[in-house]
DNA sequence: GTGAAAGCGCTAACAG
DNA sequence: CTGTTAGCGCTTTCAC
């Protein structure tokens, strides 16, 4: 890598004069100016980023800690926020806390050392179950702003990008219901998580406000993964009047699918299900599964307009809250 | 942030008084060597990033480019970088190509300016396919490694790390001949990718080598993974008597199961079908989908070990190629 | 045992 | 119009 030094020597005229006309600056004479920026070419000359970043106090550079890479929500919404940054021109680091709090508290400790300007994050599993925000504070008073996006925490001012949940669980169930569904259960794989607790709630909502239908809604939690098939074979042969599926987790949707299938239940005619996914490899199950849409690409490129928008404002900016919508992607497994 | 200069204020001696107590330097006094480590625990005090990266000429960051994040795959292998470089002590920076030659370029290009001491990436779908390399060889030529994994290339001399896709394709048809299978047909949604031609490789080797069997393996290339369910559904109708099916991508078994089981194939019965995946969804298929399943943390893993080995080695190393085994998973849809 | 000073590569205020 | 210089935060050589 050439630096300004050396290729003021080559041009024999000083540092000052190649930095200036490097970055157009109006006070050096046109003829200098192309001659300069003609031998940057030659060499590939490129700003020293470690120079930059000393100099300015800031990175371009936006911390990302994803608690779970393998969740396709996830993936996706890093997808949103790794392009919405390159077309800003920041970079990312990422960080996966894989849902825990130690590792957590771990990256942002690591980066809040000049390494980014910012933080965009959704809050691990351990880390809302154990109701822990101090690392926060701590990265907050040190004037690095968080952004949390997905699952958030009331206890920290902070902007954040949230999914509609509660909406949008409340309509897959008054989906169902207006089927005439009568009996449904509601599957519920991450009651750990703020959004779990919000889905959960639309649903239980929807079945209030639609009382008159008299349908009722029987809630199954399964706080392991690995449970799921067990449980839900489980569930299906102590309900034998189960007519509507609802899974506000990734997974348990697909699962309920295949356990229904193989019972011999005639999907969707005896019995509908709706999941809860980004358009993933979910749709592939036979008949495709209905679900709850979220636009997760779009929770990430809205974490990062916030995100830069506070990082390049002058003036302190109030904290935001912005909502982004689903929708209810009707396929194969509902009337 | 507190700077090395406030503490030494603070505490009434030299900056380089500071900078050696901190930094165990055997010329300072314990005295002052404890005072000076209380002080900056007390104050919180972190060494600033960038001037490191300045000092130091490196920056214990290494940047990471996926083609496809969306992809079960590239999302595991990132996990196993991202875990093995927390690890060693090394951030990572990543960039997403999306398949595109003009993004991996461009984000080569954007991040060899000191940002990163090296790169661990997979070769973009649009580069290989248009054979392009000139800006790896750029990046090579600013003694900035790289390593590749997955999708490599011969015209490039860097470390690599490879999945051993020949012999994985290998048994794999191997398993279907020995059942007995008499018409297979492969499936490939991956032909523009050196992985995908090594696969397919290793399947005609397999029935080659086999041939007093008599099997028959017919090649299915789908381009376009839009396309996969009409030609899926199109080949079987053509073709009566298959019996066998491989998929050598990450979907296309998938597809190909739900059409069978649709068509009222009884699987495994009348036909056996195996995928190419890591665990993923994919075992979610009912009946369950044999896979050549790939070990695609241990991929990130090694690819981390070989770049930061390079990286902190004082002699420069012979290039190595390290091939990571595969395991054939047979679950509910082979015999 | 401690401190002064140079320098990593860059920008910008100031001088000429 | 161009050059000198200080300084971002840190490490390290060299003086004292």
């Amino acid at each position: 890598m050439i630096t300004l030094k050396e290729l003021a020597e080559k041009l024999n005229v000083s540092i000052s004069t190649v930095s200036k006309s490097l970055n157009g600056s109006s006070e050096i004479g046109e003829a200098t100016v192309s001659r300069v920026k003609e031998a940057a070419k030659l060499y590939n000359y490129k700003p020293n980023r470690a120079a930059l970043n000393l100099k300015n106090s800031k990175t371009k550079t936006i911390g990302v800690i994803i608690p779970n890479i393998l969740n396709h929500f996830f993936a996706k919404v890093l997808f949103g926020i790794e392009k919405e940054s390159a077309k800003l021109g920041y970079n990312i680091i990422t960080c996966l806390s894989n849902e825990l709090y130690a590792k957590e508290a771990n990256s942002l400790e690591l980066l809040a050392n000049g390494s980014v300007d910012g933080f965009i994050m959704s809050i691990a599993e351990e880390t809302q179950k154990e109701n822990k925000s101090d690392h926060f504070k701590d990265i907050i008073n040190q004037k690095i702003p968080i952004l949390m996006f997905d699952r958030v925490t009331d206890d920290i001012d902070c902007d954040k990008v949230i999914m509609n949940d509660f909406q949008a669980a409340y309509s897959a169930t008054t989906h169902l219901i207006k089927e005439g569904r009568k009996n449904i259960v509601l599957i519920n794989n991450i009651d750990d998580l703020s959004v779990g607790k919000l889905r959960s709630k639309g649903c239980f909502k929807a079945i209030e406000d639609a009382k008159h239908y008299g349908c009722n809604l029987t809630e199954l939690k399964v706080p392991e993964t690995s449970e799921l098939e067990k449980e839900i074979d489980l569930f299906f042969k102590n309900n034998k009047t189960i007519d509507g599926v609802i899974s506000i987790d990734n997974i348990s949707g697909v699962i309920a699918l295949n356990t229904a299938t193989k019972k011999g239940y005639n999907v969707p005619k005896d019995l509908s299900v709706i999941g809860f996914s980004d358009d993933n490899v979910l749709p592939f199950t036979s008949p495709k599964l209905s679900t709850v849409t979220q636009h997760s690409d779009a929770v990430g490129e809205a974490s990062v307009q916030l995100m830069i928008k506070r990082l390049e404002s002058k003036e302190s900016l109030e904290t935001v809250v912005k909502t982004i919508d689903f929708s209810l992607n009707l396929r194969e497994t509902t009337l």
